[in-house]
DNA sequence: CTTCTCCCTGTTTTT
DNA sequence: CAGGGAGAAG
């Protein structure tokens, strides 16, 4: 699905220095045209509220918009408008929470305004960032071929410093890279020091205190000596960017200056500052968000942080959507009841004029596999009744969850494709073979040279180690490897030989060997001298896994750049479960299998919410009233994704680990609804039925 | 120092 | 049901 529109993507952001050239003409606009001279009849095919906020045209704007409610299509005619009315496309940034999003609505634009959408600027955050950070990072002293570490490399990171210094190696006690990991990205992501970010939210980590700060200096000055960037370096050296440097920030404020910001309660508060001052000129920002759908407070949002919108903004409108388009009146009645037992208020009550007899149904089946069955058996009766698989959903709090609906899908022989939860991207084989292209883009990429080195025979933690250090700072890594691994004596013989063929590639691969520096072909030499290693590593499930590799070599046939494709890697990586998407038939369609948090923003017309248990969602983890609170916004964001039908269930008996078997209890969230409301339905096997 | 093996853990959610 | 971590042997 659509490789143009991708490439697109990437050529309209690689753009921007371009565009300052256009933007002198940008500075007058055209005046305010009056309406019979727009060929869209926006008062025609809009609410009032939608109206309003599509039309407004300078200054700050919030739009508070239910589920629903037609936000997607307000920001779309709000771009056609701007363009209509003179405003270059090249002056819009659209930052959306995936890329994908931003896509999509710029597709639908096109077909409102014709071609030059397509010059509309838009990705996330962290992707515009990195944009802006290659082409003025210089400012910063920051070398345009960093590396974006994501999370698992920063973890390799703290793993390496705290074994170099020495930390927890007796302490059995002491917290684990993840946890570390974790807490120093959420100090940063909320705004926090450090000590201050442990004693809140990782009380427990309270007696490593000081060897966690410890930790984390010596990490930023190893990302800084190596030209890494992890993801939150993206936005936080961004902003120091805009900050520090007036002229970057006049240019690119005045390079962009309609900036639209979707599910802005998502948004955490360095994402706001980002945003304040790329406005800095003009103030012309419309953030459009649902205080009720906040459901990323582990990344550092927050719900109120939209409505602290108005203090940031001074002189903001606020527009609210209340009226539902999606929906059916069923569906909507779960979703308030959900919503209206919060403990905070939220602003909206969502309404809707699509009636409709059809309730939304609790499903009580008896075990999980039961409930597998069900929702496989309902799947192909929808199909029998007309309904296309790409209308239809199953959405799940965790990505395990739809492990057996999977064997049984696949049993009924019916597609699907799983969203969110596991990304091949982050399979050790991948990561292996990404490695040895991260290192020809940025030879100082230490965690790549480590991922790479511990791969060769004879060579471990302690070799590696001493070998980078003087790599690093070598000028042709390549030879250095070779010379140095030739020191390391008769003793390790394995080692010396590895270490020349490992420099053989990685000369072979810098000076683009088979003629080529595509990166389709650069994989190829490094799959071929990967291969031996992998099944060495990995002698039950290789070919599997090579597989694998053939998948991902195709994935990186469209690239031309290595840089960009390691920057698609890191931000926007390919998140398909492989194997079956290969094996779809276009015509057909598919089902998608989808967590709630992938599964934002978009709709069906069927939706299966599955384990809708308590213990599963609400999960084991979400103790603190906070915490429950942000899983009641989710249930309200799953309901929310049905136009016409909306089954929930849950499976009686369910084992746990700790427990054995227990009883299954319906989600508290969904528990006290009034029978009227949400009638429950009992699974009961048929006796024609084979078990 | 490396590697092998066994045991244990622990399992949201994402850029 | 893995993948990581700790401990022992080469």
């Amino acid at each position: 699905m659509g490789k143009l529109v991708k490439r697109a993507g990437r050529d309209r952001i690689e753009a921007v220095p371009d565009r300052i050239i256009v933007l002198k003409n940008a500075g007058a606009p055209a005046q305010a045209a009056d309406e019979a001279s727009f060929r869209i009849k926006y008062a025609e095919v809009l609410n009032a509220a939608q109206l309003a906020a599509v039309t407004h045209r300078n200054g700050p704007l919030l739009v508070v918009a239910g589920a629903g409610s037609g936000k997607t299509r307000t920001l779309i005619y709000r771009v056609a408008r701007l363009i209509e009315s003179g405003v270059p496309p090249g002056a819009i940034l659209l930052l959306t929470f995936t890329r994908r999003a931003a896509q999509e609505m710029l597709q639908r634009v096109e077909q409102l305004v014709g071609e030059r959408a397509g010059e509309v600027a838009g990705g996330t955050f962290h992707s515009f960032a990195n944009t802006v950070l290659r082409r003025y990072g210089a400012a910063l002293g920051l070398k345009p071929n960093f590396t974006i570490l994501d999370r698992s490399d920063m973890e390799d990171v703290i793993n390496l410093l705290r074994t170099r210094m020495g930390l927890g190696s007796r302490d059995r006690r002491f917290p684990k890279k993840g946890t570390i990991a974790e807490a120093i990205s959420m100090a940063r992501n909320k705004c926090r020091a450090l000590e201050e970010e442990i004693e809140i939210d990782f009380p427990h980590l309270h007696d490593h205190t000081e060897e966690i700060v410890k930790l984390a200096v010596s990490y930023e000055a190893y990302k800084r000596e190596r030209a890494l960037l992890d993801y939150d370096d993206l936005l936080y050296r961004m902003v120091e960017l805009l900050k520090e440097h007036e002229q970057v920030r006049k240019r690119l404020s005045e390079t962009y200056r309609y900036i639209m910001i979707d599910e802005y309660q998502d948004t955490n508060r360095i994402q706001a500052d980002l945003v304040r001052l790329l406005a800095a000129t003009h103030h012309n920002v419309m953030a459009v968000g649902d205080d009720a759908q906040s459901i990323y407070s582990f990344r550092g949002a927050n719900f109120r942080n939209i409505m602290d919108f108005p203090t940031l903004f001074p002189g903001a409108r606020v527009v609210k959507l209340e009226e539902n388009y999606r929906s059916v009146q069923g569906i909507l009645d779960v979703a308030n009841e959900v919503i209206s037992r919060a403990v905070e208020k939220y602003t909206k009550v969502l309404f809707t004029q699509r009636r409709s007899e059809v309730r939304p149904l609790l499903v009580r089946a008896e075990d999980e596999h039961m409930q597998s069955r069900f929702v496989a058996q309902r799947i192909l009766e929808l199909r029998e009744e007309g309904v296309e698989l790409g209308e239809i959903a199953v959405l799940f709090r965790s990505s395990f969850h739809s492990f057996d609906l999977e064997l049984e899908l696949q049993r009924c022989d019916i597609p699907f494709v799983k969203r969110g939860g596991f990304k091949f991207i982050e399979t050790a084989h991948i990561k292996d073979v990404l490695a040895h292209l991260r290192i020809v883009a940025n030879p100082a990429d230490a965690v790549s040279w480590l991922r790479m080195l511990t791969l060769v025979n004879g060579v471990g933690n302690r070799r590696a180690d001493r070998l980078i250090e003087e790599l690093v700072n070598s000028a042709q890594p390549e030879k250095t490897l070779a010379e140095s691994a030739s020191k390391l004596g008769v003793r390790a013989q394995a080692a010396v030989e590895g270490c020349a063929r490992l420099a053989a590639l990685v000369a072979g691969l810098k000076s683009g060997k088979a003629g080529s520096t595509r990166p389709a072909d650069q994989l190829a030499s490094v799959v071929e001298y990967y291969l031996p290693i992998m099944r060495e590593a990995y002698p039950d499930d290789y070919p599997k896994r090579e597989r694998d590799l053939e998948h991902f070599q195709n994935l990186t046939e469209r690239y031309r750049s290595l840089e960009s494709m390691l920057a698609d890697m890191a931000l926007e990586p390919p998140s398909d479960s492989i194997g079956d998407v290969l094996a779809i038939d276009p015509e057909e369609g598919y089902v998608t299998l989808s967590t709630i948090h992938s599964a934002k923003g978009l709709e069906w017309r069927v939706v299966f919410l599955i384990w809708a248990a308590d213990g599963r969602f609400p999960g084991p983890m979400s103790v603190e009233p906070e915490e429950l609170e942000e899983e009641r916004r989710l249930m309200y964001v799953a309901s929310t994704r049905a136009r016409d039908e909306l089954y929930l269930s849950y499976p009686m008996y369910m084992f746990d680990r700790s427990l054995g078997h227990v009883m299954g209890r319906a989600s508290r969230f969904l528990e006290d609804l009034d029978p009227q409301i949400l009638p429950t339905a009992m699974l009961q096997e048929s006796q024609d039925e084979p078990a």
